[in-house]
DNA sequence: GGGTTTTGCGACGTTTGTGTAACAGTTCAA
DNA sequence: TTGAACTGTTACACAAACGTCGCAAAACCC
């Protein structure tokens, strides 16, 4: 287990891109990254640093992403480590196979950014609850990240998945408004096309949801430009 | 920032022959070139040669193209230098998170080269000394481009897309006087044909704007030349 | 497998912004 | 002082951007 400073975040992926974008958003969120491209990188890795959380991916050169997984959760030192798999939507069938070998969570590609944090925020808060208290906030509006609720004063609201990632994105950065590429990017991932005017049929009905117990619109308008929260 | 002679653009690409072309293109183009083959290389030549402007290659060996703009973006000294990213189409889907790593702009590779050069000219014609951070001020008028809102003294200012971008160009450089050719080329677009006058009718539009609670009209009329901010 | 929920999109109405012309006012030089 | 060039202002037709509704397909959940 690493010190008590940001956990460390190791990445294991043999795409050099999505790697970067991997790290790069990680350590957006405030984590440290390691990054290995291979499985023997990867085993290596976990000895010489001892990371908080692996991401992994299932694909791999020569030793497989399942395997690594089986390997490092068969060993007593590292059995704790929560393990985050990726897969890309064909292999989806595996799924079952992904949780057997250990893995504590398991994400289809393409995912959304947003999605993928919130569960590295989840496990890591499994394993050391106190660094990352996810909860957030923004006038009489709560969101938490875990049980995946938001609250509105002392309503709970019922919102649909989509709808609560957007919401999550808004609340990341209050005031900052995002165009509709951006969050299409962001909620519902990045190899996806849907029409940009989608976006906006989403953000009515997230308005609808954030009404739905009276209160004003909290969800802002910027023409030629996008939407933002407050 | 390089001397008052011809623009200063690093090249950093790892494949020798794109970087030939690029550099031949960019001196034919009258900008001078320099040349760096992987990150560690373009970092120092930052720091010795202040360039003007960077081209720069999304994978690169050891330290990604990534990374160098994320760091360079990240250093107070560097952070206005634009940032031109180049990628292969298999790597298009990261668009958002090139320009969200902090790039100014974003070229596919195969690129036509007049393109490119239109973009890096249309870059440099924005550099801008003074406006580091990411709210403009100017006398009692603040500007947050991250939340597009615009204020002056107490008051929350109202105004359309077109007057906030005049307002922000004027900003970026206060006092400096802009062609009305100049403007509609930054605040419209390149390759639009609308009339000049139309210029004069969104300034009318601005002053009435930053106006609308009282205060000085900040915007100098220079006859026969364009206008200006203060 | 049947019922429910969620999703993306086309369509339509409404709001807001835009470009232009026309005219009024201003400046400047001869 | 006068006229020509330049700028300020207003009105208006038009276009673009946005909000919303309903539907059909897909995903989801027992």
């Amino acid at each position: 287990m690493a010190a008590s400073e940001a956990p460390l975040v190791l990445v294991v992926e043999d795409e050099p891109a999505q790697r970067e974008v991997l790290g790069y958003n990680l350590e957006a969120e405030g984590f440290r990254v390691a990054k290995a491209e291979n499985g023997e990188e990867a085993l290596l890795l976990v000895d010489e640093e001892s990371p908080d959380l692996i991401v992994l991916d299932w694909m791999l050169p020569s030793v497989s992403g399942v395997e690594v997984c089986r390997r490092l959760k068969s060993r007593a030192d590292t059995r704790a480590v929560p393990i985050i798999m990726l897969s890309a939507r064909s292999e989806e069938v595996d799924r079952v196979r992904g949780l057997e070998t250990g893995a504590d969570d398991y994400v289809v590609k393409p995912y959304s950014i947003v999605e993928l944090m919130a569960r590295v925020r989840a496990q890591l808060r499994r394993v050391r609850p106190s660094s990352v208290g996810e909860t957030l906030e923004f006038g009489d509006i709560r969101l938490d990240a875990e049980s995946h609720r938001v609250y509105r004063g002392d309503h709970t609201l019922k919102l649909g998945p989509t709808e609560f990632r957007l919401l999550a994105t808004f609340m990341e950065k209050p005031g900052r408004v995002w165009s509709r590429e951006q969050l299409l990017d962001r909620v519902w991932g990045r190899d996806i096309y849907v029409d940009t005017r989608t976006v906006d049929v989403h953000i009515g009905r997230l308005r609808k949801a954030l009404c739905q117990h009276g209160g004003e619109d909290p969800v802002r308008t910027v023409r030629g430009a996008g939407y933002a929260l407050g």
